[in-house]
DNA sequence: GTCTATAAATAGATAGAC
DNA sequence: GTCTATCTATTTATAGAC
C-alpha cells in the first residue's frame, strides 16, 4: 500500500479504536492489528502515539471544520427571522451527525476527560461561535419584543443541553433507547417546541399557533 | 493504621485518580503514593486493580442511593401538584451534588466510556427511576390539563438534559465558565421557567404570570 | 501492617533484514 | 513498504523480611 494510503488507513483505524478506548487505553499493537500490519509500520508513519494522536486532530479538525459551518446554512433562516427553521434545524444537524458518526462524539469525550487537545480544539472553534452565533440572534429578537428577557447564553445552554444529553443517551447511556426511542426528525422538533414555548414572548406566541402544538 | 481504615482511604485515593484519569490511566504505583504506601501494601488489600475498582462500585453505590431519594423528598411537592418546586428541586438538588463531589460525574463517564459495571448500576439504580418518577407524575398533569400533550419521556428527556449538560459543562467542558457563569439557584430556576413555559397548556399558563418571568 | 526486592507481562519504540 | 526480533521502561502482582 502506498505512503499516504497507508497513513490514512492507520488514522482512521486509530480514530476508531480510540474512541472505543480512549488513548490511554488503545495499544499500538491494538492499532497494528486493527489494520492488518505490523506495530514497527505504525511508527514508521507517526515517530510516535502522541504524534498519531495530533494527525486524528488535524484530520477531525478539517472534517468537522468543514461540514459545521452552520453559519451560512442558517444565514436565510435568520434572515427571515425564522425561530422554528433554525432551533430545529441545527438540533436535526447536530443529532444526525453523531448518529452517523458517533465515534467523534466518544473521541471529544475521551479526550475531554484525559485532558487532551481536542476537546479543547472543538470548544474553541465550534461550540463558542454556535453560542455566539446564538447568542446575538436570541438578543436580536428580544429587542424586537419576540423573545422573553433572559440571559442568551442560558437560553442556549438550555437547547444545546436538550440536544447534547439526548445525543449523549443513544450513543452511551442508553444505546438499545430502552428510556426513550423517536427519531431526529421528532426528537429536534419536540425539544424546539419546548424551548420556543419557553422563550417566546406571551404576546407574539398566540400569533403563532404552530408553536403551541406539541407536533405530531 | 487499621486494617479497615487503610482500606477506605485506599478506596478514596482510587476515586480521586480514577476520576482524574481514568481506569487504565491510573496506576496502582500512582494510588500508592497518593496514599503515602508502597505499591504491596494497595496488593494487600485488593488482590487485584479489578477488586479495587468493585470496592469503588460499593463505596459509590452506597453513599449515593442514600441521598439521592428524591421520591420522598419530592412527595410532598407531588401532592401539591406543585411544578414548579419539583423540577426547580430536582434540578437545584443535581447541580449541587455535582459541584460537591464533581468526582462522581467524571467517574460515571470514564466508566460508560470503558463500559464498566458503575454506570450501568447509575442507570439501572437511577436514572431509570427518575425517569419514571417525573414521567407518571408529567402524565398525571397532563390528564389534569395543565401540561400540554407531548410524550413525557421527551419532556424529560428535555429537562434533564439542560440540567445535565450545564453540570457537565462547569465539570468538564468549560471549568473555567467562559461561556456562562450562573449560580446553581439561578440556573435551575431559568431551566424550570424555560420547561414549564414551554409544557404548560395555554389555558393554565396565563394564571401562573410567576411562570412567565424570567425570575432571577 | 509495612516495607524492599523482584517476578512476569506488556507498553512504546528501534534495528536491521528483505 | 513491510516484517521479525529486540530493547527499555512501565505495570500489575508476588515473596519474604521486619
Amino acid at each position: 500500500m502506498a505512503g499516504e494510503e497507508r497513513r490514512r488507513q492507520i488514522v482512521q483505524v486509530a480514530v476508531s479504536l480510540f474512541s472505543e478506548r480512549g488513548f490511554r487505553g488503545t495499544t499500538t499493537k491494538e492499532i497494528a492489528h486493527a489494520a492488518g500490519i505490523s506495530e514497527a509500520m505504525v511508527f514508521r508513519h507517526f515517530a510516535t502515539k502522541e504524534e498519531l494522536y495530533a494527525a486524528i486532530l488535524d484530520h477531525k479538525a478539517c472534517s468537522s471544520g468543514g461540514k459545521f459551518d452552520f453559519c451560512e446554512t442558517m444565514a436565510d433562516a435568520v434572515s427571515r427571522k425564522d425561530d422554528r427553521a433554525i432551533f430545529e434545524g441545527l438540533a436535526f444537524s447536530a443529532l444526525q451527525y453523531h448518529e452517523e458518526d458517533p465515534d467523534f462524539q466518544r473521541l471529544l469525550l475521551h479526550s475531554a476527560l484525559e485532558k487532551h487537545q481536542l476537546s479543547k480544539m472543538f470548544f474553541d472553534q465550534f461550540v463558542l461561535k454556535v453560542y455566539e452565533f446564538l447568542c446575538s440572534y436570541i438578543r436580536e429578537r428580544q429587542t424586537d419584543g419576540a423573545f422573553i428577557e433572559m440571559d442568551p447564553a442560558i437560553v442556549v445552554r438550555a437547547f444545546i443541553g436538550m440536544v447534547m444529553h439526548h445525543s449523549l443517551n443513544n450513543n452511551l447511556w442508553d444505546p438499545s433507547q430502552r428510556l426513550l426511542k423517536v427519531s431526529n426528525e421528532e426528537a429536534a422538533n419536540h425539544f424546539t417546541n419546548i424551548l420556543l414555548n419557553g422563550i417566546t414572548a406571551p404576546l407574539s406566541k398566540s400569533n403563532d399557533s404552530t408553536v403551541v402544538e406539541a407536533g405530531n
